[in-house]
Order: structure tokens, then C-alpha cells, then sequence
DNA sequence: GTCTATATCGGGATAGAC
DNA sequence: GTCTATCCCGATATAGAC
């Protein structure tokens, strides 16, 4: 049995994602776990220290490295590597159904509180200095074009951030041949001029 | 002079952006207005009514066709007018300071209330739609290959949208550049083997 | 069309007992 | 660590005058 701490964690995130921060209530909380509210101020001083608590959680579940591992790389595994990796991130992302209608929640806090803002930037930019680190040492390997990589980083970024998105707004697009392809373009380059 | 009803919308839509729905109060709407609450209440039955009624005419401004207009494109000028409607289309967003804020509004609503889930996907399948058609009209102008044009077109929107978001993530990078590439790798092509 | 005044409700948070 | 009971505030919305 977890702890009321985690119960309290885990049960706050399912409805946060379902109502939304604002149309849940302290009471919601605690009628869902069956403990009184005063019982959720013991372990939390406010809600905000909640939803505070969950987005630390979520920030560390998403660093590029947990997904991308620079040394797996080589020349002759370079562009199935990139593809399988993408889709593991995606496929982690989409067992928790929960996930992008929080993160949503959290972009939308962040327009008005900075503290979230620059904590999401600071993902967004990891994945994007990811990517055009491993395109580096992909040039390096000699597995593909050397040229534009920030810009072929930031594609790859925002095309598996999009993917993730649409999976979410319930599009039953063919996911994986999207970013087969993306990688595939990236890969084989086309500005060799 | 515009109207009370059109100054209520005008100042709504601001407050809305700037502090959310539900943290924006019919008292603050009223005090920006320098009107009291039943006035408010006079023309709008309800602050639902008023987030309702700015979701219609937000929907009504971003149809596809408003800005990419297929009887434009030919052979000879089908990837510059395809990069420069792209370009228009982000700056014109840009134009609008709160388009992207009030956008992940209704997107959180969106996943408790089907309405605007609904709505919001009519208009991304619009813009995918959009994009297959052109695609296909171009292929057929012999302008760009033929394949894959569903996952092209896709391909398209998923850096289109993004582009949007990153500029109001406050990222400073290059979007023309990575827009005119987007456009540059689908007319150019990669599979015809 | 706009006002003053007010009803009503639900929210976050706390006091103090067990 | 958890409870019952309660405080206090701000929110939506309305009644009724002008």
C-alpha cells in the first residue's frame, strides 16, 4: 500500500487532468481518496504546493537523455536508432493518457507564471540541443549531412512534439511512417548544393 | 465608438489571455470597462457566453483558405508561394499577441468539454486537408512528386503549428529558415526510389 | 442600457479535538 | 495523521430602480 503522500500525488494528477486545476477542488481531492480536507493540508500546505510537486515530478520524467543515449549511436545504426528511440518517446508518452492534457495545463500556467515558462523551456531547449547534438555526431560518424543542424534539430523536435499533440487530439494519423520519414529526410539531407 | 457588446469582447479577449478564464473575474471585465457587472450580465447572459462567443470568431479567422488560396499556385511559383503563404499566416498569428495563450485555453477545455475539442480538431483536419490538396494540385502541375502526399501534408502542419508555438514560447530561432527547409524537403522530395 | 445593492454558493484554508 | 466544524472571501448571477 503507498503512502497517503503518493495517493495523494497520483489521485490529484488523474483529476487535475480530467477537470483541470481550477475546477478541482481540495474537496474533490479528498472525497477521492476518502480522507477529510484538513487531512490533504497535513501533507500539503496548499493546493498550489500539489500542483507545484506534480510538476517537478513531470519535468524529471522528461529529459532527452532518459530517451536518447549519444554512445548507442554509430554510423551504421544512425538513422534506425534515431527512428526507434522517437518512437519509444512517443509510445512512453501515450501509455500515460493523462499526459499532454496536464502538460497543456502547465504551458497555459506558464503565460502567467514564469517559474513554469522557463522550467518548460528549458525541456523544450534540452530536446532541441539534443537533437543537434546527436546530428553532430551523426556528421562526425559521417551517417549523414553535416549542414543546417540546428535547424534539422529543431524540425525533429517540433515534428515529435506535434506527434504527440495529434495523438492527443485523438487524430488516428500513421504516427510511426510521420516520424520514419521526418528522420528519413533528415538523414539523407537534401541541401548538398 | 465600436460597441459596448464588441468592447466587452475586445477586453475580454485580453483579460482572458493575460490571467485565464476562470482567474478573470466578470468584476475585473466590468472595471476595465469602466461598466458594472449587470451591465455586463445585460449583454452577455453568462461569462460562459462570452467565452463561447470569442471561441465562434476566433474559429472563423484561421480557416485554411483564408490563407492559402490554391488557384494562386503554378508550376513555376508553387514552392515560393507555398513558403510565402506559410510566412504570412505565422506573422499574421504573431500579430496577435494573446492568439497563442487563449488557443491552449481552449485546448485544456477542450479535453472536458467536447465542443471545443470538437471545433478545434475540425480546424487541424482542415489545415492537414488543405495542405493534401495543394500537395496533390502541385503533383499534378508536375511541381513536386507525388508520393506520400498525406504524410507530407501532415508533415507541413505539425512544423506550421509548431512554429506558432515556439515563437510564443519566447524561442528566438530562425523560422523562416526552418519553413522555407519544411518546404524545400517536401517539394524537393526524398523517396522516389 | 446601465446602475446600486444583494442573494447565494463554493472555494481555500484553519482551529482544535482525538 | 486524521477528524468535525467553521471562517472568510470572492465568484456568478439577479432584483429592482433609473
Amino acid at each position: 500500500m503507498a503512502s497517503t503522500y503518493e495517493n495523494i500525488l497520483e489521485t490529484s494528477y488523474r483529476l487535475f487532468a480530467e477537470h483541470g486545476f481550477e475546477k478541482t477542488s481540495m474537496a474533490m481531492i479528498a472525497k477521492a481518496l476518502n480522507i477529510s480536507k484538513p487531512a490533504l493540508y497535513y501533507h500539503f500546505e496548499s493546493k498550489d504546493a500539489i500542483i507545484d510537486t506534480l510538476f517537478e515530478e513531470l519535468c524529471r520524467s522528461i529529459a532527452f537523455l532518459r530517451f536518447f543515449k549519444l554512445q548507442d549511436y554509430t554510423r551504421a545504426n544512425f538513422a534506425e536508432k534515431l527512428t526507434s528511440d522517437g518512437l519509444h518517446l512517443i509510445g512512453s508518452q501515450q501509455e500515460d493518457a493523462h499526459y499532454s492534457q496536464i502538460m497543456k495545463q502547465y504551458q497555459a500556467l506558464g503565460y502567467r507564471n514564469a517559474k513554469y515558462a522557463e522550467r518548460l523551456l528549458e525541456i523544450l531547449e534540452g530536446f532541441t540541443a539534443g537533437f543537434a547534438e546527436l546530428l553532430q555526431h551523426g556528421a562526425a560518424l559521417g551517417a549523414i549531412p553535416g549542414d543546417d543542424v540546428l535547424v534539422r534539430a529543431q524540425m525533429l523536435n517540433m515534428i515529435l512534439d506535434s506527434i504527440d499533440n495529434y495523438i492527443n487530439y485523438g487524430f488516428k494519423y500513421d504516427y510511426n511512417a510521420i516520424w520514419i520519414k521526418a528522420v528519413a529526410d533528415i538523414v539523407k539531407g537534401v541541401d548538398h548544393a
